[in-house]
DNA sequence: TCCCGTCTTTAAAGCGCTTTAACAGGGAGT
DNA sequence: ACTCCCTGTTAAAGCGCTTTAAAGACGGGA
């Protein structure tokens, strides 16, 4: 106690001090560099766990210019890409990175909660179907690696990881037809990001299939299904099978067909999108087409590092396949509804 | 173009070379410090704004040794933390600090996210409804200054932040009992977090307006909810109304009863309680217990921003009055079920 | 004219870590 | 015995900013 006996948090120099050594070979043991001999590395290793250290990130990142630290920024308030995100951590995890997680709020929006990441030195981000126009986006690139996940754009200066959301559509499609289903409605994501892929995907399968097709605008939320339910059984006739443009639009769909007294899947079959966990529950127990999160979270991890590292041969476009998952909202329609 | 003409951020020093002034000077400037005179501020923040200076986050904080970051651990999955988490996101901001979110995974445990976070040098934590045992909020509370929000738990080195659920579950069966309902159920939280509170405020209530209460095992998320409602439905009677433990638990519970048939509120009333956001929902259009996410924000950031700047007296338990937000979900109970 | 107080500005010393270049101290080779 | 080359270690110079103690500038009062 010599001078400061103040519960001072225990720096480099203390453990170099306790094993009589310089800070700097202390510095390269503890970060695993080759150099020091295996004697040494141990009687350091142990000093500093006997000293309780923890290396101050800070310093250690304003010295050696690199943070290790991706930036997502995420909507909280959307679930699938709060999953997304939560991927993309654990994928960032694997490769030795953190994550950095900052809410876009009414108060902070997309660009802002960039620069907010930027500042806490993110080496890359990672957009998780960004809102922001394809310009920014490039801007944004040149400044920084960036991958954009789940948006169909063209990469331009960055990556893009995305699913073949009209192939999604299109095994539901088939699915419903392989039911015996022949008119079809599709609760669209109106202008939403991927919502033109689906839409499109959807009218061509059923088309390849003979079915009659409808599109109704939604959207990417519960409200959005729950309208587009209400449309539906104002209208004229209901069709035997829905699908919409995402989970959540289908599980205000459902709610809205249940109150009505429309059972699913006996009088109508309906069809989700995302895989998000909603549509796992039990008593949800919904047919939906995986946007295969982890995949998507792992390429998009891959694609923003191998850019940081120099590797990127040239922006990449990587489409992933979906994958249907057939749980209990699909059957085969009911006799009296066909032809 | 001396020697580095590589697009190189520009630093302090730059700006200072920009107006031939120290780079002490701009620091203060730049910072809103007092000293510097008016012209030389004009004169200095022309230059940082011509070059596009941004301070670098890391050598300042390096340098006094503050952060300005507080950190957050979060639930990505559970809407009503997440959304929590947003408000605390606001409430700092409002006051001047950023704040890091770490999702909780499952490869990455609330202990493991909270040394992330550390690691980051936030300078204070805000726990949404931990898990982490006392004695393990007590021995971080000694390491960091801590507010936990939504847990009722004696304040120990701590602060606790959280709404009075006895009372909201009180002003809920108040509110039945004024509808005329005389049969309740409460969908307990199982032994989660507040689920205690919540169910001693429940009896009580249901006591003093002479109704009849049971409890039935639940839990905080829709399988639970669901689960409760398939137990209420094989059971020998429905009761005339439901308490959940919240509204996740309670939008289960409605979903497994639309699909039996059973109307709320005409046979069933449904209260839920957090007033989150799919509580909202106009579909959903959940009566619900608000617990003022808003409020309860803002008072834990207070809390923490005192505590961080030594002026906190003792822990201090603020309890926040929840309020009863009324939808479409209840309403008097049918006379064929009355007595 | 000189001294002093006020207002600005700055030199320089860090913050805690990384990294580079250089330096001991041995064998091995000649 | 001498040089060469390892291997292991370290002194010292930063990283980009903040902060402190002190120096300048300037005007007013004695």
């Amino acid at each position: 106690m010599s001078t400061a006996n103040a519960a001072r948090r225990p720096r480099l120099e203390d453990v170099a001090a306790a094993v009589g050594l310089s800070t700097a070979s202390v510095s390269l043991v503890l970060r695993g560099e080759p150099g020091p001999s295996a004697a040494t590395r141990e009687r350091v290793l142990a000093a500093a766990a006997g000293l309780g250290y923890r290396p101050d990130r800070t310093a250690s990142l304003l010295a050696r210019r690199r943070t290790h630290l991706l930036g997502v920024p995420v909507v909280l308030r959307d679930a699938f890409r709060a999953e997304l995100a939560e991927e993309v951590q654990l994928a960032a995890d694997a490769r030795g990175y953190a994550v950095a997680l900052s809410a876009i709020t009414v108060a902070h929006d997309e660009e802002r909660v960039v620069e907010t990441l930027l500042d806490l030195r993110c080496e890359a981000l990672v957009l998780l179907s960004p809102e922001l126009a394809g310009a920014r986006l490039a801007a944004l690139g040149q400044r920084v690696p960036l991958v954009v996940v789940g948006r169909h754009v063209a990469p331009a200066g960055f990556d893009v990881v995305r699913v073949a959301d009209d192939e999604g559509v299109a095994a539901a499609v088939a699915h419903l037809a392989g039911l015996g289903h022949r008119d079809l409605v599709h609760v669209d994501g109106a202008d939403a990001p991927m919502a033109a892929d689906r839409r499109a995907g959807f009218l061509a399968a059923a088309a390849r299939h003979g079915a009659r097709a409808r599109v109704v605008t939604g959207g990417y939320t519960e409200q959005d299904g729950a309208r587009a339910a209400r449309e539906l059984l104002t209208g004229p006739a209901l069709p035997t099978a829905v699908v919409t443009a995402n989970d959540r639009s289908a599980v205000g769909l459902l709610d809205v067909f249940l109150r009505a007294g429309v059972r699913v899947p006996r009088d109508v079959s309906v069809v989700g999108y995302d895989d998000a966990e909603l549509a796992r529950l039990r008593h949800v127990d919904l047919t939906t087409v995986s946007q295969e999160a982890g995949a998507q979270a792992r390429a998009a991890v891959d694609a923003v590092l191998q850019r940081l590292a120099g590797n990127s041969t040239g922006p990449a476009d990587t489409v992933l396949a979906p994958r249907l998952v057939v749980r209990g909202s699909t059957g085969p329609p009911r006799p009296s509804a066909e032809t």
